[in-house]
DNA sequence: ATTGTAATGTTATAATATAACACTTTATAA
DNA sequence: TTATAAAGTGTTATATTATAACATTACAAT
């Protein structure tokens, strides 16, 4: 499905570093947020849709009160517990996730699958967060796990820097 | 150094999960950061000192208003800058470590050689950190940065479960 | 001693997040 | 269909984490 043939637009669509149709991108996440949730019984109401779509308006990680402004300009503005229940939601459904350093919300790009971590690249110039999922990095925090005797939960693995496109316009470093 | 005949007492420092000697373990932390301020030309004043020392009485991870009421204990409570700017000198001189999943400190095992990452067990259930630095992870690191063309600045990994000792107790996942 | 710099004290406030309780909507099932 | 329970939302207040701004003090180097 990933690769299919019929949903070329989508090849890049877990690279948000590189060009690609974000308008298919975002319909995209949304598309199958209905359906996840449908299919587990969850439900996506309004706030909760509409703070879904502010997230992935762009790659750039959300805070939460931004996204309360955002709510404010289309109509009354909810008080804070309405956008952290919403992340709440979103997060247990896994269809965010948060970025520690960021005190941010991101949209994941694999709302299904989450046998393993997700990492995230972040672009500290243009703030925009890339999700990657990484076999072997999975695999080497097995390992040092299983040496420790640790039994892991949860994995956040945060890298910041300079993303490729930040780079060609002279932001090197 | 490190492996020493003559500091045995040392041998498991770096693995707070296992048992160490803890006396022994935060004496050598504030003497290496005192070394490493003179080598430096760091000034490691009371205040700093005071709270480095607080952050290694536990391998546990400290908030910094934690650290505010333990200050205020003995004698005059300061007010928070002055906590942060302790934190913040410490985080410079590579002496402590932000773990920003939980918002709390804790001391750094090695403050020298950050060449690359440092990644950290979090148990859960004690709270205990331990700091642990995996070339492998690094490697794999550096091998996806530069599959997306990205500059890396920060690595944070911090990796939350339990450890073996709560295991052993009965609190496993 | 003088002077510039670094460190600390102090007050106020910003930014992020949650507790508690009332109210409304939705689902379920007599 | 209406009663009932559960889930979701509104609202107010407050907790938690962190910083801005400016005055004062300690320190180091002439
Ligand atoms: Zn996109
Ligand atoms: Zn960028
Ligand atoms: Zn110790
Ligand atoms: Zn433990």
């Amino acid at each position: 499905m990933r690769n299919s043939p019929f949903m070329p637009e989508f090849k890049h669509a877990y690279s948000p570093f590189k060009n690609h149709q974000h308008s298919q991108c975002i319909h995209h996440a949304l598309c199958s947020a209905e359906k996840l949730c449908k299919e587990n019984g969850f439900r996506l109401t309004n706030v909760r849709k509409r703070v879904l779509e502010l997230i992935w308006e762009s790659h750039q990680a959300l805070g939460a009160y931004a996204i309360l402004e955002q709510l404010g300009q289309e109509g009354v503005k909810p008080a804070p517990p309405t956008v952290y229940r919403a992340l709440d939601f979103l997060l247990d459904a896994g269809l965010v996730h948060r970025i520690n350093s960021l005190n941010a919300y991101i949209g994941c790009n694999h709302p299904k699958d989450h046998h393993h971590g997700s990492y995230f690249l972040i672009c500290q110039h243009c703030r925009i967060v890339a999700e990657i999922h990484d076999q072997a990095i999975d695999e080497e925090i097995s390992a040092l796990a299983k040496r420790e005797a640790f039994i892991v939960c949860e994995r956040a693995l945060e890298i910041s820097g300079i993303c490729q496109r930040c780079q060609e316009n002279g932001h090197a470093g």
